[in-house]
DNA sequence: CGAATCTTTGAACTGAGTCAATTAAAGTGG
DNA sequence: CCACTTTAATTGACTCAGTTCAAAGATTCG
């Protein structure tokens, strides 16, 4: 319980910016621990006890920034509503996107470590988010289970979402790496009770590029490509996976793979002449 | 206490290849739960009640694997000597390197999601982890706080290495991305009280090349490269670092980064230059 | 000492980065 | 509500860093 009422009564000192009446800033609304664990993927450990823990929740206009990189850990966040995009930016200013964030996404994990958080999030529309004071939340962790047994899960799930962006960096050629983007984004709107098919991006070309480490006009043409050979329409961030099984199949050759001897690595090419009619 | 009990009398079941006597497999030790709090960057947290909790070594052989992708989660693991490669294995049976893990690093977190671990670790040479069985690990976090902090400690900063593996590969040079692994390696030694200046590299080529993204001769070609600029010595897996200072000045050149007017990015090239006499 | 693996180097080809220019979309302000 | 500005997205042309293929040393290990 001391989660809720430390908030909103004497939080203030560190965001500074809080203009209370604006649409963009704090609004704050509220939910319990059940909501959080349930929308986490642990409904299984919401009971009596966590829903009598009132939490509250902010809201984040698009654009801005929640978590600051190097910034000291006050809370984490849970993504309840919208998106986020984490990103580290390098001494030369460049903006490295790490990964994106939707519902049920916990966000600031990766200051657990020293306390100061090592990459930032950013709101890419209007989105909501459960605060969790971290100092308070170690504290219940320790008297109720459940939130422990969240954040570890929460932890395990994010260092999974890293390795699987690493995965898809892996791919050799910038088509399999959007076509892997784009079939795991399908796959985490899925989980959310979305569309499988019908993708609506929030992030822009050059974030995505980021994400995937190529240029953003690579990003552009590989959607391109993909829109010919017949796997996607586009209409600007609006995505329809027409042929799942075809963009299912695009999505292998890794390159610098040259196991044994008997590679077939020809795929993309093939399927390329394939399709060209 | 029941850490270390539980461990070595009714394990057995799941890891099959067992065979005490020799001197790859088990060859069991012991430490305490204060050692793994010290060893994992936590000193402050060591007690007298963390003292009185006895956990197990184990030894593990070079190459042995000690977490198989997608085996449940048994236990967690945190390097006490030697070294690991944490990878995944795609469909095409491509291993990609997520990274390298060592004396201080645990091993296993990314399995607190869904008690699946989702990438191996494989030893890179003759190694020692401590044991900590996940499900009875859970329950006494529960009682000492100090174990639970060690958890979220652990995972925070393991976050923090995926993204600066992450942001390794973000560079748009293969020669950059060496030269942030070096730095990165030589940063990880110091840390661990070695020297800052001579690296003992315990991968091989290709497992660089697959963390950084690139062929295994890119890297090749790049230490060599390196050399010829001054900045480093290699004979075989021994590199010193001659010039910390250039090194450095290498890093930078990020890619995908035209930010503004004004971005000087001719620094690889010119640098080449300069150098080649 | 030979087999296997690792490492380095060479040569040729190509995918993707960069620069540039056009179009589309989304804000802004009068 | 419409001109105006700004940002996002697409497409083209050119170039080069890095992959791929190949082959020769070096190192490790049985």
């Amino acid at each position: 319980m001391q989660l809720a009422q430390t908030t909103p009564a004497r939080t203030t000192p560190a965001p500074a910016i809080h203009a209370p009446g604006l649409l963009s800033e704090p609004v704050i609304g509220r939910c319990t621990a059940s909501d959080v664990l349930r929308w986490a993927g642990l409904p299984q450990l919401a009971s009596a006890e966590s829903d009598a823990l009132p939490l509250w929740q902010r809201r984040v206009a698009a654009e801005q920034t929640l978590v600051h990189e190097d910034q000291s850990v006050q809370a984490l966040y849970l993504v309840a509503a919208g998106s986020f995009k984490c990103t580290q930016t390098d001494l030369e200013g460049y903006e490295q996107v790490l990964g994106f964030a939707i519902h049920g996404d916990m966000l600031g994990l990766d200051g657990m470590g020293d306390l100061h958080h090592s990459s930032a999030a950013v709101a890419l529309e209007d989105s909501t988010v459960v605060v969790l004071p971290y100092p308070e939340l170690l504290q219940m962790s320790q008297q109720l289970p459940a939130l422990n047994a969240l954040l570890h899960h929460a932890a395990g799930v994010e260092l999974q979402h890293r390795g699987h962006t690493q995965y898809l960096i892996s791919a050799a050629s910038a088509e399999v790496r959007v076509a892997r983007f784009l079939l795991h984004f399908a796959q985490r709107q899925l989980a959310q009770g979305h569309s499988q098919r019908r993708l609506h991006l929030r992030m822009t070309r050059r974030d995505i590029a980021s994400c995937l480490c190529v240029a953003h006009e690579t990003v552009s043409r590989a959607l391109t490509a993909l829109v010919a050979q017949g796997c996607i329409r586009v209409c600007n961030r609006d995505v329809e996976i027409t042929d799942p099984a075809l963009l299912q199949s695009m999505q292998r050759v890794t390159r610098g793979a040259p196991r044994r001897k008997g590679h077939a690595q020809g795929t993309a090419g093939t399927a390329r002449f394939a399709l060209t009619q």
